[in-house]
DNA sequence: CGCGTTTGACCGGCGC
DNA sequence: GCGCCGGTCAAACGCG
């Protein structure tokens, strides 16, 4: 009854591939495997969720998640520029990652941690973050999660308050990329939203940097969803709660690398089960291996 | 008035 | 060199 782990190392632009490639499923991409690898922050982190909120708060995280048989979670890498000086090394993989590759993604997406998470083109990767030279120098690129949230709202509730401060239309998709930056004066995490245009239901919020705060929304004042949790951190709450976001982790209750917090979407605009149908394996197969799904 | 959004302009990197 | 594109800036605007 072991899930495997589906790592998949894939570049920011692959991962916009995954969407051309009609993907039908939720992915967390951990672009940044490595940041959490050498114990420092990661996702988590980022969005003020310790790691032991996962470990211990949960079982690791999974267990704390609804059953239900959610689609692939994808995770996907995408070392900051740091990766260039150590690309050399091998993909760190995942803790105890089992990593499988997914068939029919195999074609964009790397079967475990490849090279693509070194980014040996620096180039290439350059070419995702088009560092805007700061200061005479280039902006070092920091570490990216995104994910794809099945939802109809584009700005998902993370958390943490936002300010949008550019739109962009994307090409090749119909609907345009938010920018959105953390209100916090210290805080320079950035955020881009955009929808698959593949699945318009699907939302891919693309995190950047680092808290450096705790969350503001913490505050019991949102009646909705949060505020009969008690957790320190809006994103543990969502964490717990049974929003359909959750449910993107709970595809491999052994992952070991950190759920990254879900940004749930508190307008919630779709309901867990229409998300993720336990019959829903045909998105699932989509993406697993037939195998993979006797394995559970 | 403060905060957030909108939106066109601008910048820099990359490919041809 | 030029055009394309992603990303950012900043003024204008809207809202509570």
């Amino acid at each position: 009854m072991e899930k495997k782990e589906i790592m998949m190392s894939v570049k920011m632009e692959d991962a916009s591939s995954l969407f051309s490639n009609n993907i039908p499923l939720w992915s967390v991409f951990d672009l940044c495997q490595e940041t959490e690898e050498k114990g420092s922050l990661g996702f988590m982190d980022l969005l003020g969720v310790h790691q032991d909120y996962y470990n211990g708060g949960g079982g690791g995280g999974a267990p704390l998640l609804a059953d239900n048989n959610s689609p692939s979670q994808v995770t996907v890498k995408e070392c900051p520029s740091n990766s260039e000086t150590t690309q050399q090394q091998p993909p760190t993989t995942p803790k105890s990652s089992t990593t499988t590759s997914a068939s029919p993604l195999s074609s964009s997406v790397s079967t475990t941690t490849t090279v693509d998470q070194a980014a040996p083109s620096s180039q290439h990767a350059d070419k995702v973050l088009k560092a805007k030279k700061t200061n005479g120098k280039k902006r070092e690129r920091e570490a990216r999660y995104a994910f794809m949230t099945k939802s109809e709202v584009d700005h998902l509730e993370d958390g943490y308050r936002w300010r949008k401060y550019g739109q962009k239309a994307v090409k090749n998709s119909p609907f345009p990329r938010s920018y959105y930056r953390c209100t916090s004066g210290s805080c320079n995490v950035k955020k881009r939203v955009e929808r698959s245009f593949t699945d318009p239901t699907i939302v891919v919020t693309t995190y950047e940097g680092q808290h450096t705060h705790p969350s503001p929304l913490l505050m019991p004042r949102s009646s909705s969803s949060s505020s009969s949790m008690p957790q320190t951190y809006f994103s543990h709450q969502h964490y717990l709660h049974p929003h359909h976001q959750q449910l993107l982790f709970n595809t491999f209750p052994s992952l070991d690398f950190p759920p990254p917090p879900p940004p749930s979407s508190s307008q919630d605009t779709t309901n867990n089960n229409a998300l993720f149908p336990l019959s829903d394996h045909g998105l699932l197969q989509d993406v697993l291996p037939s195998h993979m799904f006797k394995q559970e």
